[in-house]
DNA sequence: CGTTAATGACTGACCAGTCAGTCATACTCT
DNA sequence: AGAGTATGACTGACTGGTCAGTCATTAACG
């Protein structure tokens, strides 16, 4: 018991620091293999049926060892989104509300960006796995509402407004309810998730057409 | 340990009810009750975590029971879909297509038809189970695809097909893509499954602002 | 009786979560 | 430098609970 008071100062019984301690970035590293891991698992298989061995093998851990880096595998599954999550659309948004170009120009581009940035990563899989487990998971649901899809709605509706504001267009529906919008977007997630062994959909061709009906729709001069 | 020992095993004071031979139609009936019992149950925890226990319980029969009638916990689910699938929107599509109105008319009709039909019933909820589970059942999703999906689209497409031939429509977009016209209908039935605890959606008066928007721009006079 | 329908205790597999033990490292003292 | 020692990251066999599916048994009928 008796430390040697090293320093003869604060004779504070010093915890020998000795063991491979992780730097921050080793351990962030680290936590990021197991969620790639994860991803990958829950992804093919959903929570449920997803096995934490299987997640420890692709990591190339013992299972043991997620349990130093996660405390649960509902916390696994919740981190796993939370770290997934970000809200370009918003972002987007706002960067083109900058602009001084046409409210029409803004919504295409909006569409495109969706296009590249959603159906062409993999945040079109994280939003199919959030649909399939948000009965079980509110809470996630909550926060991917309060984190995407409110922003995104809001974006749109911005768009919009200043669009109806601006005389370009002259229907505000898109305004009261900017899922219309965003609606064939949610269909080419689920339908490509689900039935594209059956029937192929050219998403992109469904989402330019999409555009030009929206934008046609918007803008519809007809008394 | 104090049992009354009876060879080991012991199968104890059972209940049994009728034993012999059962009408077709008596047989239909406690089908139909297990059915019941186990849509209340899958619809409320997902396949994964249903329980047959539960399922038994609710439909007031012992758990070996449910193997009388059904194979197993795939095959009673599989069942279950197959036996509440109908196809509201072929039938209505036609029946719309025999009458000589407007393709304007016809469309509406299909909308609000598809509120009181889908919206209004529990036909949402399956449509909802589907996507959550159509991942682990790809063949019930190919079977769903041709049941359901596949006759919505068409009959959306033969109408909007004729209102271009007629010349009430200019644009093909939403023949070439029905989903187009139906594409709100699944983002209702999402969100009011996931969301509407954290934000209501009025879906009477979205699917009213798609009607308008989709006509407006089907119909769209601009040049 | 034999047949049919139903039962529910039981089994076996599966899997989330645990924990006693291993090992590589680094610190301290001589 | 080397011996001794502390440490913490990591491991994987194990536990305990859960649940789909089984089957010996019972009851009701003809």
């Amino acid at each position: 018991m008796a430390r040697p008071a090293t320093k003869g100062k604060a004779a504070r019984p010093v915890r020998a620091r000795a063991a491979p301690a992780l730097t921050p970035e080793e351990r962030e590293a680290r936590t990021k293999g197991m969620l790639d891991a994860a991803m990958d698992v829950f992804l093919e298989r959903g929570f449920g049926a997803a096995k934490l061995d299987e997640v420890a093998a692709r990591a190339g851990v013992a299972k043991g060892t997620l349990y130093l880096y996660f405390a649960s595998k509902e916390a696994l599954f919740e981190e796993l989104i939370r770290s997934l999550l970000a809200s370009p659309f918003q972002a987007a948004g706002e960067a083109m509300l900058k602009q001084d170009v046409p409210a029409e120009t803004m919504l295409r581009g909006l569409i495109a960006f969706a296009k590249t940035e959603i159906l062409g990563t993999r945040r079109k899989d994280i939003a199919r796995l959030i649909i399939s487990e948000a009965g079980r998971f509110p809470d996630l649901a909550a926060f991917y509402h309060r984190e995407v899809v409110s922003r995104g709605m809001n974006a749109v509706r911005a768009i919009v407004e200043r669009g109806v504001a601006r005389g370009e267009f002259t229907s505000d529906a898109a305004a009261r309810f900017p899922q219309l919008a965003v609606a064939p977007l949610l269909v080419a997630i689920v339908w490509t998730g689900i039935f594209d062994r059956v029937q192929k959909l050219d998403t992109d061709g469904f989402l330019d057409a999409h555009a030009d009906l929206l934008i046609r729709g918007l803008k519809g001069d007809k008394s």
